[in-house]
DNA sequence: CTGTTAGCGCGTTCAA
DNA sequence: TTGAACGCGCTAACAG
């Protein structure tokens, strides 16, 4: 059942297993007859290298190691899908294996799934995601120096190497396009506030908020656990509110719709009786009805770019920017308000 | 910054290496004394058994394999990202590594990433999901008999180990409550035609509704391709027939969000101008508005069941079950009529 | 109880 | 141009 070695290849053609494996290997000192011979054979037999060892004889694994953040059993993002698409699809491309594991954020598990990758040479390098307050991730990885690249900044005083979306950026177009229209009581479903980019964009939200004499009332903030169950629940909760706000910000899209669920369930029309707005743009949000009005991430393309980054920092390339933030675009659908 | 080895603990003890190996490995030859100052040491330098060299030693990599079939650049189904959640828990659980790649179905590059983990000897084991007509992966894995669980059955004749979501029944369901509710006008959102899931559900669904004297209509079966977007052009189509269908049957949630946001852009009322339904139950179908009747596959627990049935099959213990065929479960909601 | 020897499959010296 | 020898880091068989 096991295939051929190099082993095999050379008992059958009388090499030596050294010959067979610079014959294989491109080398230009062997004669194009035997090379013609060895490509032949290892053709017929179905020769495929040992990817282990030559992992261990090379002290590399050409493999990236990711360890999504996953919450509770049902853990079910669409966002995450794409992020994973285009890590793997540049991984691909790049001749690089992904290694993946799945865990709870802050958990001795996590934790674990960290140093095993690191610390047992399982990967050359790790993409971090959704980075946190004092992340444990970016000390433990910065102090080994250990390549990595995340998506998200951190607090941290470390120089690491990221790329993030400028949340509040994107926050500060929705609430100014919310003013625009008039709001003035606007609440806002937030994510754990231990999220770095929930702080990017609530900052954002509230300073353009507040530029603009207004404010977050009491009770108008909420937060949840970025699903649409809480979205759906906080929206409860906001809706029970006397005066309720006329527009609500979530903090994601998933959290946006399961909002909008809510406000529907009560007999109001969202975009009308309230606005409602999101974050990330999911496919979903423009088929949501209403369509969702919400901040465009070009998630896909960020997986394949910090993948990118990551490898040029394993070949120990120079990195062009160490540091990028991208601008996200707001996307104005009917669930803000027609006309 | 690479980790110490065995080597450099025995060094350090005045040990020889296979002494030091054994007092971590828990055998029982070797003097507690021994033990105690080898743990002691490995755990002040930080030892990390290499994960490599390991492998290449035993013959196994304690890693499981995951080909993620990904359609076009903007991949974004949260049933796969509830699916990977499963397996990975589970794999962790096990102590199994999860190695994954994304491709598009039906590629050279399917096919390579397939050889490589499997000829490359980089999983001990692999899980094939989607499974198509005359499915190349089933033949070349049975083939070789390499180990591997497939999600879905195949039309091959060959015998695998595979666990499966009954899709003739959930569809059997979904008629008979369309049925019920007295439509006569049923059309049906198909996925592509070499998905075995979406042969079993086309044909529960023909075959009940020709129990009851009813059929699909010319023009009332439309082919599209799993997405939001897909369903949203079906449902367009559908619309656009005189008579149009009083019950539209999506083969996925997906499409059915599509639908659903087709047929409100033209001020349709769901659920009561026209009935529409899904398959999966993704979180957002509760969500949806109106809240989306559909078919429930416990999808997290079958990625956990999936892989254990793989991993125990690695270890070479005799399976229980090997072909697992699981019921679903009908989940009426208000999109396929109110009352 | 401990150390020596061997080998997993490969790539890379160094000699011939 | 080819082959023999060595080592990546680890475990297993065999002595002592």
């Amino acid at each position: 059942m096991r295939g051929p070695t190099l082993k095999d290849l050379a008992e059958k053609l009388g090499l030596s297993i050294t010959t067979v494996s610079r014959a294989l290997g491109g080398y230009s000192d062997v004669a194009e007859a035997t090379r013609q011979r060895v490509l032949q054979a290892a053709e017929e037999m179905g020769y495929v290298p040992d990817v282990t060892a030559r992992r261990l004889q090379k002290g590399r694994t050409d493999t990236i190691g990711f360890v999504i953040p996953t919450f509770g059993p049902r853990f079910s993002d669409p966002y995450f899908s794409e992020l994973l698409a285009g890590i793997g699809n540049e991984a691909a491309r790049q001749n690089f294996d992904l290694l993946v594991s799945t865990r709870a954020p802050d958990t001795p598990e996590e934790k674990q799934a960290y140093r095993r990758m690191v610390e047992g040479r399982l990967v050359d390098g790790l993409l971090v995601v959704r980075t946190r307050v004092k992340d444990p991730r970016i000390t433990y990885l910065s102090n080994l120096g250990f390549p990595f690249v995340s998506f998200g900044r951190s607090d941290l005083a470390v120089d690491f190497t990221y790329l993030d979306v400028d949340g509040a950026l994107g926050m500060e177009w929705v609430a100014q396009h919310l003013i625009a229209l008039g709001h003035e009581r606007v609440a806002y479903i937030s994510a754990p506030q231990d999220l770095m980019f929930c702080i990017h964009r609530s900052k954002g939200l509230q300073a353009t908020l507040q530029r603009n004499g207004l404010s977050l009332r009491s009770g108008h903030l909420v937060v949840c656990d970025l699903t649409e169950g809480g979205g759906f629940k906080a929206m409860n909760q906001l809706l029970d509110l006397n005066p309720r706000p006329s527009a609500v910000v979530a903090c994601n899209d998933l959290m946006a719709m399961g909002a909008m669920s809510a406000a529907q369930r009560r007999g109001l029309a969202v975009g009308h009786d309230v606005a409602i707005t999101g974050f990330d743009d999911i496919p979903l949000a423009q088929h949501a009805h209403p369509p969702l009005t919400t901040v465009r991430q070009p998630i896909y393309d960020i997986g394949r770019r910090i993948c990118r980054m990551l490898i040029r920092m394993i070949r120990g390339e120079e990195l062009p920017e160490r540091h990028v933030l991208l601008e996200p675009e707001l996307v104005v659908r009917e669930s803000s308000g027609i006309g």
